[in-house]
DNA sequence: GGAACAATTAACGCATCCATTAAAGTATCC
DNA sequence: GGATACTTTAATGGATGCGTTAATTGTTCC
């Protein structure tokens, strides 16, 4: 149940269900879950060393806005960590074979970039990245790295429709794929590192811009 | 009190006061702490997710042991974090006075390898590591490489008096001062890079080597 | 009218309690 | 003698209760 709590609450902030600033007190969430105070506390708890939301005793949980710079530290986390998976997966030598998820996410951000599609080329995006950190082999790289995106996830969100089309995305993942397959670990870095940085700047740009400082 | 809880479970696991392998049910936890069972199952929660212990349903916690191929992974990603750390902080044109908590680390560390004491040349060696992150300026990866810390530390112990006297990293810590007072992200990257990959093939080698796959 | 102090309210943190369920032990049957 | 089914035990997860404490409101004094 405390899974469910967990779930629940996180999904409600990912979506902006609970916009960031978003209060309510632990028996408000309780009664809205369906559940007793116990497993919405041990949830919140989880959350909160995951960064999404903050217990204030007294005011029951918060959930927190993403900062410019968080994003910041985040994306540069998430950088350093992205190119050493590329890089350990290119040590491999994977097959062809091994690689194909990533070659289909890949067209799949393709075609949805033809249709317009922007949130299917966010999926596909997700996709191509949560494949790379998969066959990097690495379990605890991964569970921190999928904390990361979810703290990032909002400010991804938004920005999504703010940026111009991401068709530099699709040629920086072919060329990250060419490397994989020719193993070369220093190039899948320097590729990869290069792709993150000018997104990353892009992003960045937007939310200063944007003031988006109170997500 | 979960606070309490935490801490006090936290360092019996650093220090082996519970080894490895350690088990234990709620209700005798909570007895030990001299409180009830509901911190210290929110205090258990917490080291779960930090990869420090493991609960299983009616068989209360257990101490995890950290496998070769753990070290490997926690190896991969501190030296990723920590070469962040490093450019981070090079690109921020550190003062002297800013480094100046590094050379005094540095320094400690000369010492108590002159006077052949390892224990503080550990601490010194923490020290100096901890300051590199403090100084990067970075919040996000000061927590999560603290975090991955605390899963190395047992095995770092061990190894401690079964490596080579570590002559060679003071000289690597005094090349990555001159870097970050360059200015110099590259070099102190590729510096530290060599600097963590050297001592982690040390740290791995014995590690297989004495089977303390156990640990 | 404003400020300070007191009283009341309510949220939290922990303890305790209870229902659920898994594990262990025992008895019976093949 | 072994295996299976049933009983019993005990640990857990969640709910509830209670003491503590902080915030808010009301009252009084300046």
């Amino acid at each position: 149940m405390v899974d469910a709590a967990y779930e629940q609450i996180r999904r409600r902030i990912l979506d902006n269900v609970w916009p960031p600033g978003h209060r309510a007190l632990e028996q408000e969430v309780a009664l809205e879950l369906g559940m007793s105070r116990t497993p919405v506390r041990e949830a919140l708890a989880q959350l909160q060393n995951e960064g999404l939301v903050q217990v204030i005793p007294r005011h029951g949980m918060r959930v927190l806005p993403v900062s410019p710079t968080d994003m910041r530290e985040i994306y540069e986390i998430l950088t350093a960590l992205e190119c050493m998976a590329a890089e350990l997966l290119a040590r491999r030598k994977p097959s062809d074979a091994d690689l194909q998820p990533l070659m289909d996410a890949s067209a799949a951000m393709d075609q949805a970039l033809k249709a317009d599609d922007l949130d299917a080329w966010a999926r596909a995006d997700e996709s191509f990245h949560a494949q790379l950190l998969e066959l990097a082999g690495n379990r605890q790289l991964q569970a921190t790295v999928l904390n990361y995106w979810d703290r990032a996830h909002r400010a991804r969100m938004f920005t999504l429709r703010l940026r111009p089309k991401p068709v530099h995305s699709t040629q920086e993942h072919g060329q990250l794929v060419d490397c994989l397959r020719r193993g070369d670990a220093e190039g899948a870095a320097r590729v990869n590192r290069a792709h993150r940085e000018r997104a990353n700047c892009e992003l960045l740009a937007i939310f200063e811009r944007f003031k988006l400082a109170h997500m």
